[in-house]
DNA sequence: TCGGGACATCGACGTTCATCTATGTCAGGA
DNA sequence: TCCTGACATAGATGAACGTCGATGTCCCGA
């Protein structure tokens, strides 16, 4: 045999998730959940990414409004789950209001289901 | 110019997430929230993970009923909703059920919010 | 000081969801 | 052949959710 230096490339593919090392204890998955659940929506998820991949990573809500077919009203309250839950920075200037991603937030998400990388 | 070799570093912390890049279209929004939607719940949550963390990553029914303080019908609502969304999957062995965790489709959730590593 | 525009909050309405009890299906043992 | 145990399905119920129109709040310019 040569060395065993094959790492059984399974594991390699979507191993290493902390969901999958060893089961969450019911707080974690009480606290983690909401999270999801704010992500969980088709609007809140474009909604995320349009303000993350605006220039500047900043978006103001009268940006947001154009891009849906709701109603102003819906939107600032998708726009509220999203703050709620930290997934979304909130800062007024003016009379506009901008909204910007939390990064640590949405990466601390990623890193649970995903690659355990840090 | 000095060749531009100069990464933005700011982007190495939490870019890369398809998410960021460039806004998600309508119909990527509609296909992975029901996903999300899926995990959004913490009973799903610890389902996953217990499956997942348990030897040979199967697990039996009957070793989940004990888990939790719900019902027979409501794990089994939830494996199905798990299982429907494709991040379980199913085999009848005789007179039990084993789900085992389609790494896959997990690992495609943890591209998706993530660091874009392929 | 007033008016208008940007955004949030409120209250209502229909839909979806999590959970339960009761019942069905199916495989294996007596 | 019948019974028991493992799991799924069906139907009901209360709570949570997404959306809306109406209204409130706040800032700015005239």
């Amino acid at each position: 045999m040569s060395k065993s230096l094959e790492l059984t490339p399974v594991q390699t593919v979507a191993c290493c998730s902390p969901l999958m090392s060893e089961p969450i204890s019911t707080e974690s998955a009480d606290r983690i959940a909401p999270l999801l659940k704010a992500l969980a929506d088709p609007v809140r998820l474009r909604l995320l990414s349009l303000v993350g991949a605006h220039a500047d990573g900043e978006a103001c809500v009268c940006d947001l409004n154009d891009a849906f077919d709701l109603s102003q009203p819906t939107i600032s309250h998708h726009l509220k789950v999203l703050h709620e839950v930290g997934l979304l920075d909130r800062e007024k200037r003016g009379v506009w209001v901008y909204y910007r991603v939390n990064a640590a937030a949405l990466a601390d998400l990623a890193g649970l289901l995903g690659r355990g990388v840090r």
